[in-house]
DNA sequence: CCTATAAGTCAACGAGCGTTGACATTCATA
DNA sequence: TATGAATGTCAACGCTCGTTGACTTATAGG
C-alpha cells in the first residue's frame, strides 16, 4: 500500500465523520485535516479540493452491498441498519449523510446523483411493477423522516425508546409505505 | 407603524426566504440585507445579530394558527398545507424550515425548542392518550420525510406527481403513522 | 550511494463573513 | 423653529475559510 493511500484513507475517514456530524458547509478542511493528523494542503493534492473530498466520502457512504444483495430483503436491511445505527458508530450511514447534506445547495446535486445511481436505481430494478418508483419514494421518505426525528430532532416517543421499539416503528412505517396503492 | 418596524419586516421576510432556501450557514447577512434593500448593520441593531434574526424568523414560521385551531383536524391541515406548498410560495413553511436547518449544529437547539413549544406540545395536549407522543413523532417523521423526498431530493414517484396525488400519498402515510399501536 | 520522484510542510493569498462604532440624516415633539 | 431621539450609512475590524506555490524531507530504483 503506497504511503499516500493511508493518508487518503485517514482523510476520508475524518471527512466522513465531519460531513455526517456537521454537514458540508459547517465542516472545515482545517478541522478535518487536524482530526486526521494530516496537513490541510494534502486535501487539495489528493482530492482536488473540498468538493472532491466530499464526493469521495459520498461514494464510500453509498457503497452498501447488503442492501443490493438479491438474497436479502432490502427493507429489512434498512430497518436493521438504521435501527441499530447508534451501536455501530464507526461506519458512516448513507441515510445520515443524506439528512445532513441534502439541503445544501452547494452539494445537493452531487448527492442526489449518487443516491439515484447507487441506491434508488438498483433497488428499482429489483422491485419491478408499475408502482415501484412510488413505493420506493415513500420508503425513502419514511426512513429519512424517522432518522430525522430520532437522531436529529430527538422527539419524545421516537428518540427515547429502545432500539427494538424503534425498529418496530420503522418496520411498520416501511410496510405501510410499500403497501400503498 | 414606526419606520423601524417596516425595516424589521423587510429583513424578516428576506431572511425567511434565505434561511429556507439556503439554510442558516449558507445564508449571509449581506445577501439578506441586499434582498431587503436595507443596510447590513441594521440586522445587529434590530435583531442583535444573525442568530437573533434566525430566531425571529423561526417564531414567525412556527406561528401556525390553523393547526392549533381545535375545530380543525391537525393532520388534514398538514396535508393541505404541505401538499400545496408550492402554490403559496410567499409564506414560509415551518416544515421546510425544519428540513433546511434541523441538521445545523449552530441552530439545531433553538429550532428544536421552538418546534417543541409551538407545535408538538400544543398538539400533544389535544391528542391525549398514552400513545400521543409516539403517534405525533411518527406523524412528524412522515411529513418531514415526504417533504424531503418531494421538495429536496425530488425522487421520481413522489416529486413528479401532481399535488392531488402527493396529497393522497401524504394522507395515507399520516393515517398509517397515527394508527400505529 | 545517488538521484529522481513521491510525500509532506509551511506560509501566504484573496475572499467572504458577522460585528462594531463613528458619523449623517430624518423626524417627532416641545 | 430648535432639539434630541430615532433611523440610516459607511468603513473598518478581526476572523475563518479554501486554495496555491515554493520549499523540505523521505523513499525507492539504478
Amino acid at each position: 500500500m503506497r504511503k499516500a493511500d493511508v493518508t487518503r484513507e485517514k482523510l476520508l475517514e475524518a471527512a466522513s465523520v465531519a460531513f455526517c456530524e456537521l454537514g458540508y458547509s459547517n465542516a472545515s478542511l482545517r478541522a478535518i485535516a487536524k482530526a486526521a493528523a494530516v496537513d490541510v494542503a494534502l486535501v487539495s493534492r489528493y482530492f482536488g479540493g473540498k468538493l472532491g473530498l466530499f464526493k469521495a466520502t459520498l461514494e464510500s457512504a453509498f457503497d452498501w452491498p447488503e442492501i443490493l444483495d438479491e438474497t436479502n430483503d432490502p427493507f429489512e436491511v434498512a430497518v436493521e441498519k438504521y435501527a441499530h445505527i447508534e451501536t455501530e458508530a464507526q461506519h458512516v450511514s448513507a441515510i445520515q449523510m443524506i439528512v445532513m447534506n441534502a439541503h445544501d445547495p452547494e452539494v445537493g446535486d452531487v448527492l442526489r446523483e449518487i443516491l439515484q445511481d447507487q441506491l434508488i436505481h438498483p433497488l428499482q430494478l429489483r422491485m419491478q411493477g408499475p408502482d415501484a418508483a412510488r413505493q420506493l419514494s415513500m420508503f425513502v421518505a419514511v426512513v429519512l423522516g424517522a432518522s430525522m426525528v430520532r437522531q436529529t430532532l430527538k422527539l419524545t416517543g421516537m428518540a427515547d425508546v429502545p432500539e427494538t421499539e424503534y425498529a418496530n416503528q420503522l418496520r411498520y412505517l416501511i410496510n405501510a409505505a410499500i403497501e400503498y396503492s
